[in-house]
DNA sequence: GCCAACTTGAACACTGATGTTCAATTTCTG
DNA sequence: CAGAAATTGAACATCAGTGTTCAAGTTGGC
């Protein structure tokens, strides 16, 4: 038979999940892992990392690739859900309460390590996935922070003249901003997130008011 | 003869300008110009339009195309160069000398629009450019900044506790957001520069200095 | 141990782009 | 106006990647 048990394009338009996974045999459970987690890796090596390149760094054959993601795109938008949900999971733990500040400096620090993860499978989505789609994975992220800026906002420890919107903007952009620097060696990966924590608590800070020294 | 009179390659590496204009015929020299401005509209619409598209846009046979610039890659440099040469143009005419904090207002004024435009054709060269290329065109821009900044933090306007080069990357970070907003709908293009300017100037802001107010 | 699910490589068709060649024409320039 | 320079479309050679098919082989589950 042909590598393709069960379609993996059933979904009324983009497919993300290889069908439910529960129901598939051990191996084509394992593979299916093995090709994601090398998608990952590929992707964020070089965003545009062949098909080929990826099934032989999972150690499986391209037929096998295809017969769990029907297209190269398929392949990307699940890798990007994947990597999206295991960070929507990670900053879970993060404690948001509190003060705005303080969280906010938190969620950045938890974060920009991801980011720089996926800075480079971003790059391959954007040019494959509908803008929409891109949107969509990042959903939960951005109400993520927004929630926080909406807070700081609040009690007046967030500048209020600018649009929410333009300051959620200012923290991804911040932060990809970092991930690309460090990349490039032009800054340190240790030193990144009180950076990025610096210079974005001084960007949300009200126009008169004092920005908070780091120290905090 | 064939469409190439006179070499467009011959620089020792990436070769730039479609070799003397001056020498060449009066139509030459006319349709190179065409070439990139249409090339500059066309890249700024789709980072990956086609050679095909290019020379449809400028009026002109594929061939001629060729004729003038070796490579796909040819074409983008030279359009990247020269979209980079007129903003270095527009620029040189702000007056960057003064209170440092109004001299980068101004220049993110004058700046933004640009980016903006320039945005696109960007995301092109990055895909077909090596790095250092790219980073060469950018850098009298970057000193521009650079200098602006150093001065600033000389007279104690602007942070000394992060690295100078970080915050000229914020300042670039930030046009580019602001230019993604903006095309993407998400920011008002008439409040765009306040928007940049309000929110870099926070960002430069020392710990324990009060924010200026942007209607300085 | 049986059967269906799964994997595999080789081979193929297809696509969309780049870059080249040619022989015929048009258009500058002196 | 004469000749060189430049343009042109059509046709072609590549090329790299995608996605499919096939027939034979493994492997997992019951």
């Amino acid at each position: 038979m042909a590598a393709t048990p069960r379609g993996a394009g059933d979904r009324s338009r983009s497919a993300q999940q290889p069908a439910a996974q529960a129901e598939r045999r051990a191996d084509a459970r394992r593979n299916i892992r093995a090709i994601l987690d090398a998608a990952q890796v590929c992707l964020a090596r070089d965003a545009d990392a062949s098909v080929a390149d990826i099934a032989k760094a999972a150690g499986v054959g391209r037929v096998t690739l295809y017969g769990h993601f029907k297209t190269r795109a398929d392949l990307v938008d699940a890798v990007l859900t994947r990597t999206m949900e295991q960070s929507d999971a990670a900053l879970d733990a993060i404690d948001t309460a509190g003060d705005p500040r303080q969280a906010l400096t938190r969620l950045v620090g938890a974060s920009w390590q991801i980011v720089h993860q996926l800075h480079s499978v971003l790059q391959a989505a954007q040019r494959e996935l509908p803008p929409e789609r891109i949107r969509a994975v990042h959903d939960r992220t951005l109400h993520r922070v927004q929630t926080i800026i909406d807070r700081g906002r609040g009690s007046g420890a967030f500048r209020d003249d600018l649009p929410a919107r333009w300051l959620v903007t200012t923290a991804f952009s911040l932060m990809h901003a970092a991930a690309e620097d460090t990349a490039a060696g032009r800054l340190d990966a240790d030193d990144a997130a009180r950076v990025v924590s610096a210079t974005l608590l001084a960007a949300l800070t009200a126009p008169g008011s004092a920005v908070p020294t780091p120290a905090l």
